[in-house]
DNA sequence: ACCTGAACACCGTTCAAGT
DNA sequence: ACCTGAACACCGTTCAAGT
């Protein structure tokens, strides 16, 4: 009850059982487990700063000697999830079905936390090592596909836009109506992979001048 | 400085001089027009009911009375941004280049206020009556493009979430590398124009089964 | 370097009370 | 019905101080 890294409750509220200058031998990897844990259980909202700490059993500002801003851990957040992106081989025989099935698993990655997405829109394109890979394997795809080196930006950005779109709306019930019932998850998937479809086919036949 | 509309200035605080059971002879017009204002100054972050509260001279929790909750009055506000947008008339000869230029027309009007769209994508949906009458537009105009009813709220869908996807990226720089340098704003609505164009022939040419 | 206490400047929302 | 005062339960972040 009063070691040194035991609870105390004061007021009602759980309270921190250290001094100042005692450690609580925090490190990062803690903290983003921690963070990752509100994300899965409460969204996106529920990563706070505070709650982190409440996690760790820590006051809220130690947290900023493992991470510079709740942006920035929410940025961390939104790069790990990236990782989990399989991407082609860079030697895949059809390009363009290599940056459909890139495409693809992004918008499955995303959907796992489709909350996160809109906090990553709010800002402006921060973004982390993972992301930039991902994109360096799609325009390497895009180039290989046929596209012309010059539109390889527009083509690229359009894919993005419109899978993180599409993961951003995934959760959401029916687009406008009242009258239409929401689509089921698996046929909103569905014709996410149709539009992809679509886009992949224009951007290699009809490029942009 | 003490009449009853006046200011009075409390530990350097803007307090209101009006007690209990006096009127401060607010519409809920006023209360959107000040939103708005806030909106255009600030972004959506700076929308919030207190900063509302303080621009009308008034006590934070009044707003209630005019106004269900915070996100109730961002949804009313991405509402009003809708009546905005033109439609075509129902019965335009050509119905493609008809729902091509309503989502053209949706892209401008939310990219006067792309910071509204992800507070929009982080809720579920929920819409106003300009959303829903849009949404009616585009449907006709999908039909009599020869789109199977059935397949229509799917074709809705893909065309919405492109087009907010879009919006949501237009003020964010490039889309994730640092070798590129970001778009200018018109190639960036071109190349939104082209993914739309692309859109479209797939949906009526190549309609999902 | 890591951590706490205290403080600053905020939030949205509810509830009772006043006219 | 409209409005205030007071309160509740929060936020992110900074700063000084302790080891």
């Amino acid at each position: 009850m009063s070691s040194i890294t035991g609870r105390r409750t004061v007021n009602g509220v759980l309270a921190v059982s250290r001094r100042p200058g005692q450690r609580a031998g925090l490190h990062r990897a803690a903290v983003l487990a921690a963070a990752r844990q509100l994300l899965a259980d409460g969204g996106a909202a529920a990563v706070t700063i505070r709650a982190v700490a409440r996690t760790l059993q820590v006051a809220p500002n130690t947290l900023y000697s493992h991470v510079d801003s709740r942006t920035a851990l929410l940025d961390t957040l939104l790069d790990d999830l990236l990782a989990e992106v399989t991407a082609p081989p860079p030697d895949v025989e059809d390009p363009v079905a290599g940056a459909h099935a890139l495409m693809g698993s992004t918008y499955d990655v995303l959907t796992a936390a489709p909350d996160l997405v809109p906090v990553y829109l709010n800002r402006q394109g921060a973004r982390g090592p993972n992301a930039v890979r991902l994109g360096q394997v799609l325009d390497a795809l895009l180039e290989r596909a046929g596209v012309d080196p010059a539109s390889v930006p527009e083509a690229r950005r359009v894919l993005i836009v419109h899978t993180i779109g599409a993961a951003a709306f995934a959760t959401a019930p029916a687009t406008e109506a009242d009258a239409t019932p929401p689509l089921p998850a698996h046929q909103v998937r569905g014709s996410f992979h149709h539009s992809l479809h679509w886009l992949l086919t224009g951007i290699t036949h009809a490029p942009p001048r």
